[in-house]
DNA sequence: GCGTAATCTAATCAACT
DNA sequence: AGTTGATTAGCGCATTACGC
DNA sequence: GCGTAATCTAATCAACC
DNA sequence: GGTTGATTAGCGCATTACGC
């Protein structure tokens, strides 16, 4: 289990994201997607998200909470494979590891000194902390969401009662400046395009 | 949790039947069948047991074991219906509820004196003891099964450790009468279970 | 030991009276 | 409508909390 | 209230140093 | 090889006991 964290939760600061709702056509072309592959690549994560005009980080989490669900009945079947007999080796199928996975994401020294200052003072920003830590260090909120998890992981941090309560100090920082990233190599080639991926910032190279 | 039943139930009047082993040919057909249909009519079912040469009783068996196992996904995965969507009535089809179940067996008097004697002597008896009665009053065995579950459901009756072997049953009548009570407020069986005022004709009609 | 057939209860369905 | 044979499941998912 | 998106931890994988 | 970002599960199945 996890903390016993405060109910009604509604600092500013911890307000997590709202809820996004998909149509039905969307739902189409998820769950068709699921039912295909219910551990989609990068690449088929991202493809998703264009197609369906959503941030890539949404579709993940949709897959992660639809798995959890109906946990896919291990493996198809095994007994099945009475009928028909054959394990061919297809190795070059399974080689489509680029894509396969995000690719990493390098974090500059002054954008690490800035998460750790900003986790310091709350390990759990809600999704407008995160929402700015994005804007002013050039990075998708959600790899600030993935670090802070990461992070809290190793620290062993716990969840607090009410971490701050009523003291803000978040709109005090106009200091949006100085943190322009030293212009890596540019997220190399052109085919960025998602929306999700700033120009500067972090290398998220491949 | 059912009863702490008897680890060592080497008795023969309460031996099990002998395990049934499939040959992967009749699993093939099984599972077919289960993939189609995983809740065959009764006429299915006899047209299985005719097919792989198995008794009627033992299909019923292993479909129940089936569905427990990989409970097949509840009712084939609801939002699947997103692509197509028709609740047509086609009352027809269902109908076909001749074969739908097995029919109901009918006990006379007679029968059900012999079933309810050895019920006293015994209310678990083992494959052996049901054979018999099963010859003895010209029913199938798997009639004599069910007809013992019912009748232990409906007297709650409780497994008792080693129901031979001292001779003789004790049935603590402070549970019957206990029960009966129940029975009053809950009026479902006030019938006499203990008595057989009965008398109809004995058929397995169809 | 594991896999799974056999077994069991409680509930419900449904045929017959 | 009651009695009782026939059939079935046996079960929920980490926790929380938002939005309908 | 329910459905389910969002969130969380612990573990593991894997890229980069 | 360590560090740390990325990805994942989060978990059974009524009980019993036989036969391989």
């Amino acid at each position: 289990m996890a903390q016993a964290v405060s109910p009604n939760n509604t600092t500013a600061a911890n307000r997590r994201r709202s809820r996004t709702k998909f149509t039905e056509d969307q739902l189409k072309i998820l769950i068709n997607a699921f039912n295909q592959k219910p551990y989609p690549s990068y690449a088929t994560k991202q493809r998703l998200a264009l197609e369906i005009n959503t941030e890539e980080s949404r579709i993940q989490i949709w897959f992660q909470n639809r798995r959890a669900r109906h946990r896919f009945q291990k493996r198809s079947e095994p007994e099945e494979h009475l009928e028909s007999s054959q394990d061919e080796d297809h190795p070059e199928e399974k080689i489509q590891s680029r894509g396969d996975r995000r690719c990493r994401t390098s974090y500059t020294s002054s954008q690490l000194h800035t998460l750790i200052e900003a986790f310091m003072n709350n390990p759990y920003p809600g999704i407008d902390s995160r929402q700015q830590l994005a804007i002013e260090i050039g990075v998708p909120e959600s790899r600030i969401q993935i670090w802070f998890q990461n992070r809290r992981s190793r620290c062993h941090v716990q969840r607090k009662r009410e971490p701050d309560e009523a003291l803000e100090q978040r709109q005090d920082q106009g200091k949006i400046s100085e943190v322009r990233v030293q212009g890596i190599e540019t997220t190399q080639n052109g085919t960025d395009l998602t929306s999700d991926s700033y120009s500067s910032g972090a290398r998220t190279r491949w």
